[in-house]
DNA sequence: TTGAAAGCGATACCAC
DNA sequence: GTGGTATCGCTTTCAA
């Protein structure tokens, strides 16, 4: 492996020349610099990356740690992410945590130790409850927040207007004339608990009576859920879910219980995934713009790693309500 | 931050034994081991990961290139390697190819730069052409290929078998009474092309004539070209995708017809997504096993860097026939 | 504008 | 079993 040594001797000139053309170009007289790129060029030398992260105390490596990129959710922001990487010379780490506070600081911890420039991360709610006491980021890494954060955020964060979107879902539903309308609500993150917060907004606005079940984020525990509303005596009348994981599995249930959308139980939800669309009649959503939340939270950490020392940023973005056939009003009398 | 210097001053050894007791702690007798572990307690002390890698002119780190994470098939088996290199202590750098293999190349001369211990690649038709005829790997790098590859690989590899998965599914097609089927082909991997030779030799041992539209591999290539089929004076029998993206693309377009399964248009693939099982009836499927394609990658990786000069490897797993209503015949006379 | 040389923080060889 | 020291490849003062 050719190094920068290699490089100068070829070209008849210093180390420091060569690291010049390679970082700083014009401050290298025109006759030199081409001298230099014809040796790189033929010695088909390549910098060492360790060498120049060793000097220079910093990686070009961003850490993306989500919950689970098998969520679609997490899916479309890493690809957000990365391409937004790809596009200024950055490296993604792709990190899974599975909410689970212990993996998400020993991921912190590592890209601490790779000294990387950033990290995007969609914290746990137990990352979440110590961040609104404590100050900033413990770990000294520029730190941007996504789809989760306090709320008086000591970091930059990207953020659905949960509340927001969950109250206008909720009241789509109660203007279709649904009543009796169960949340499934994800109890591992404060995403779950704002939505929550927006749905019994939502009915007690409505003078109706909130029932909640909160459950961990998966289809297992969305589906057996559902399962046992749909057993009890008196079924309720829409299922509401604060995530596509929840969604899906209460689809299930309903799909296995051979029950159909809005007939028997009205059915709605965030994360306008693929297979929403595809219900016959479709399933009504709030619509996360997750390229978007991606993008800005790329940025973000961009602008703060170029200047460490500017104010807290919060984006909010707005959830889409996509109104489809699953919630059809209205509902039966009772 | 404390360097290995200050945790040897404090435990009043060397900057040697120090780094004995981090890789071959039974090299330091127990007395001093202690000493050198109290003081990295008490300094909080971390290694610098730059300063390592420098050292031992390799990372912890492997690359994952796929085609787009956002194809669910890539992202379960990115989930797959991330958990196992988790496991032993390797990082994930992502990097989505977009099919494009200049992309594709920056991205392992990436890998070079950064030292990684390896790669495991999802490869475009361009690369599997180029490792077809040349030699091994040019990069060097220890090198798993998942989901395509040539036939005389030079490289680990882990593939499904797709001629027979394809061959199986389009007997299934046939024995259900479906004669004029069409296949929408990826045309942009050798995945596509082996499944393409499968359900010829099956159309054709069944005295039937194939029909293939090769396209690129995404969703709106499937929809337009099942939109066209639709719109033919003697519309298809039967459409079959040759992976999740182009049966997703054919599946939204038979949604947009008002078209449905079996009794309009048959329609099964590849890929057992979730959408898949909710349709009603649901589709019929042969599904990979992704989370096992993924680990089989992972392991293959590691044995290779364990030992480079081991013999080529290739395991090849079967799909699983997944019957579904959306193929349920006897098709109609024509 | 260019070059010489120090130093980033760890490992590994070689004495003892 | 332990310590001294050269070294990995690059960037960055500092002088010229």
């Amino acid at each position: 492996m050719a190094s920068i040594k290699d490089v100068a001797r070829l070209a008849g000139v210093s180390t420091s020349t060569v690291s010049r053309v390679l970082g700083q170009p014009d401050a290298v007289r025109e006759e030199l610099r081409l001298r230099v790129q014809e040796a790189i060029a033929e010695l088909g030398y390549r910098p060492n990356l360790a060498a120049r992260r060793l000097r220079q105390q910093r990686a070009s490596v961003i850490g993306l740690i989500v919950a689970d990129i098998r969520n679609p959710f997490f899916t479309d922001i890493s690809r957000a992410v990365e391409d937004m990487a790809y596009e200024h010379g950055l490296r993604v780490i792709l990190c899974n945590s599975d909410e689970d506070p212990a993996k998400e600081q020993a991921y912190l911890d590592l890209m601490s130790d790779e000294q990387a420039s950033g990290v995007i991360l969609a914290p746990t709610a137990d990352y979440v409850r110590r961040a609104a006491k404590a100050g900033p980021g413990a770990t000294g890494l520029p730190l941007v927040l996504v789809d989760r954060s306090p709320d008086m955020a000591h970091s930059d964060c990207v953020l659905l207007d949960n509340a927001d979107a969950a109250h206008r879902l909720t009241r789509h539903l109660t203007s279709q004339g649904w009543r009796d309308i169960v949340l499934l609500a994800g109890a591992h993150s404060s995403t779950g608990r704002s939505r929550r917060a927006g749905y019994e907004a939502a009915m007690q606005a409505s003078g109706l009576t909130p029932r909640v079940l909160a459950l961990p984020p998966t289809i297992a525990a969305g589906q057996a859920a559902t399962q046992g509303l749909l057993a009890e005596p008196l079924r309720p009348q829409a299922v509401l879910a604060t995530n596509g994981l929840l969604l899906l599995g209460a689809q299930h249930a309903l799909h296995a219980a051979g029950l159909r959308s809005p007939q028997d139980v009205a059915l709605a939800g965030f994360d306008n995934n693929d297979w929403t669309a595809l219900q016959h009649p479709g399933v009504t959503v709030i619509a996360q713009p997750t390229y978007d939340i991606g993008r800005s939270a790329c940025e973000l950490l961009l602008q703060r790693m170029r200047e460490p020392g500017r104010g807290v940023r919060r984006i909010v973005l707005q959830g889409e309500l996509l109104v489809r056939g699953s919630t059809e009003g209205p509902a039966p009398a009772r």
